[in-house]
DNA sequence: CCAAAAGTTGACCATTCGGTCGAAATTGAG
DNA sequence: CTCAATTTCGACCGAATGGTCAACTTTTGG
């Protein structure tokens, strides 16, 4: 309800009876509507990091960054509303996870950064700023989710996810690596 | 208000103190606040696509694509806020724009769709999925208006326009160029 | 088995908000 | 200037919504 709606949107009666529950057994639970919120985020920012995984130094940057890029393509295909919810909860201004943003994921980004900046300088990574190729696959990988009203009404696929993840993806996922400066040291595919 | 808020939490009376106007004025101009909602975002439509310019297949590739970016990101800079709007319209199912994007915005893409594919005929341009490849380039372009409180959060910029479009964008477009497959030169990729 | 704790539930309340209304003020044509 | 149309504006209203409450049921543990 809260990705499709936004918070105020969102009905507390709406969201019960979609858990067949009453109302006030709710808010038995979660105090508060805006706590339910907060609760229901942060599970969400926590899928996303413990989704992440990890790319460590002596990974081959073409399999570990487009390993990711998949993962990451993989979490808008299989909790697109989580990712709808974390684009709202970001263009509202990230009120609730602000702190998490600049404490887990800034850590996050600045460690797996540094591995970007060695691969740079072996030459086997465009020399990009390691966060924007971060904000670069992000914004690529969540759109298949957060836009996908607009995807659908674009292209019209009888199957979203054949359509887009399957037959669309691959390309994207290579566009991205290339763009990168990525190139696989064994055998590409295509 | 809206694109920071959702529709729902958007109120009319600040609209209307932002206005410098009383709460009545406004719904007597727009007769209900859905109208004034739909009349904004349809504006920003419009800015949206007359600000696309064209793409026309006797151009270069790599000039024409890497000039709409930067228009595009231009657009980001300039309007954020409209940006993130039409997010939030969009995440929501774009209930209200709907429509519009099975017309006009398809109607756009098919007609530069069939000129990158001429381009890659030729090969001077990745054999990527037309319609995919602007979906990347909106999704770049637009992380910077919609995801700006993330970007903040991960990297601190003084100045986030100065840090983020002029520091930042210019490695990011050559990215996506890259990706897309297309070289300053005239060479054959690959 | 029993009592206390935890959970369930619908009725109820206070507030907020979109929208209406009417009266006053302003504008503009002749 | 006159008078009608338009605009301004605060007061008000009904509906909806988050949250509370008290009665009731179920679970738990000794």
């Amino acid at each position: 309800m809260f990705s499709q709606k936004g918070y105020d949107g969102a009905r507390v009666e709406e969201i019960a009876q979609r858990a067949g529950l009453p109302k006030g057994n709710i808010l038995y639970y979660f105090k508060t509507k805006k706590n339910l919120y907060r609760v229901v985020i942060e599970q969400v920012l926590s899928l996303w990091l413990e989704a992440l995984g990890d790319i460590s130094a002596d990974d081959d940057p073409c399999d570990a960054i487009s390993q990711y890029i998949r993962r990451k393509l993989d979490l808008s295909r299989n909790y697109p509303e989580a990712s709808r919810l974390f684009a709202i909860e970001v263009i509202g201004g990230a009120p609730v996870i602000g702190e998490h943003l600049k404490g887990r994921l800034r850590d996050w980004v600045a460690q797996k950064g540094a591995i970007f900046h060695a691969w740079q300088q072996e030459g086997r990574m465009a020399p990009i700023d390691p966060a924007h190729a971060f904000f670069m696959i992000w914004a690529v990988t969540q759109t298949y989710a957060d836009f996908q009203a607009q995807i659908e009404a674009v292209i019209s696929p009888a199957n979203y996810d054949a359509e887009v993840y399957e037959k669309g993806a691959p390309g994207v996922v290579a566009a991205l690596v290339r763009g990168l400066g990525l190139s696989s040291q064994k055998q590409p595919l295509r």
